[in-house]
DNA sequence: CGGAGTATTGAGTACTCTCAATGGAAGTGG
DNA sequence: CCACTTCCATTGAGAGTACTCAATACTCCG
């Protein structure tokens, strides 16, 4: 695995503090979705907002999360190039979501989606696979948060991104402790430990070029 | 919260060790799916078998699992009237699937799919109506995993399965302490203590008849 | 050279897990 | 009909792990 410390360091620069723009997509326009770029930490929706688009990444690295009574975030994704999100069940969005580095999405109306699926048959097969891979990362998430101790909770968390990254062809992808504390379900101080020890076993390195596992 | 314990006890009867019957759906088929009824405790499909089929329940309670490295079993959804499940990305069933009580659930035809929904605009609906809907279980359920506490993972665990037995009509829900700790991440023990600290402060009634929370 | 944000590390606490024993309910067979 | 078996739930005791609070270090930036 190439460690998730790796993006981290070279990735500080562009830091964004709360979201700014808070506008639907904008720009140019294909036929079926809206192409929009978002900067780190740039708002792209807001848990409770009607939920008028969907999303796909088309660069760059997503995240949607929510914020649980105590104050806490769960992280409820990682949404890489070609991964979908924001598709509700509901009319309202779940989750908030944000840029987690730079990167362009494209916008389709939720609405216009039965109309779309019945004319496209391109289309329509893209959504079903989009939306049983995307169930399936959910899946693989309730797995992680199965684990009991956190050792095995990150390694199997670095092992799968890391295997994500690779095959979307991702470089960029600054994660901070937090943001693998949130997604874990564990605290930052756990994760920074763990990740430490596991440095110290030599399974990872950090902050150095990336390397195997 | 109607307690889960409720229907754990008159419901005992029917005990099921082992899954027998391994046939694919059989009985009668209507255009589009095959009709199956199963046992408490029976397999419908295992991990790693082909997904030939995905299935959604007509009536009964079907669970979905897999089990971890560890040995131990990481339950992945409780599966009510109406909730599609078995649907993978991949050519292989993630998780295995028995019944939890006598179920009956209705099998399509993976490999017919994409002809299926062309052809028929209803069920397209239908399809991505349930697999939207499933999605959000599995992110309630991440949700659930990601509460610190095993109370409060409980007793919102409670809330939601009570919630969605009602709104099928689902009133034979015979959850063990293991189906619930197995579902949460917790241990036996813990479910079961806890399940008494609720049933002391008043939140919940234990074995009695149904009554709310 | 401060300042802000993040990461690391320490100490103590709290929670859940594990191991273990007991109790209760249901089904089986004499 | 009652012993016997089995499975599940409960409860206790002790251990281990992650959490919280807190202080310090590091990096980048103005």
């Amino acid at each position: 695995v190439g460690s998730a410390k790796d993006n981290l360091v070279h990735l500080f620069g562009p830091r964004a503090a709360g979201g700014v723009s808070a506008e639907p997509p904008a720009v140019d326009a294909g036929a079926v979705g809206l192409s929009r770029t978002v900067r780190r930490g740039e708002r792209i929706f807001t848990e409770g907002e009607t939920a008028d688009f969907f999303y796909k990444v088309v660069s760059g690295v997503v995240r949607t999360y929510t914020i649980l009574d105590d104050g806490r975030r769960q992280i409820a994704g990682f949404h890489l190039p070609g991964d979908v999100f924001g598709l509700e069940a509901g009319t309202h969005h779940r989750f908030s979501a944000n840029g987690l580095s730079a990167a362009t999405i494209v916008a389709y109306s939720r609405p216009d989606l039965d109309t779309l699926l019945e004319a496209n048959n391109a289309l329509r097969k893209q959504v079903l696979t989009s939306l049983v891979l995307e169930l399936d990362r959910v899946q693989d998430h309730v797995l992680l948060l199965g684990h009991k101790t956190a050792r095995e909770k990150i390694e199997v968390f670095l092992l799968c991104i890391a295997e994500r990254a690779s095959r979307s062809q991702t470089s960029n992808l600054p994660l901070q402790r937090s943001d693998i504390a949130d997604f874990l379900g564990l605290s930052r101080e756990t994760v920074s430990r763990t990740l430490t020890q596991l440095a110290c076993n030599g399974i990872i390195e950090v902050k150095g070029r990336p390397n195997e596992r």
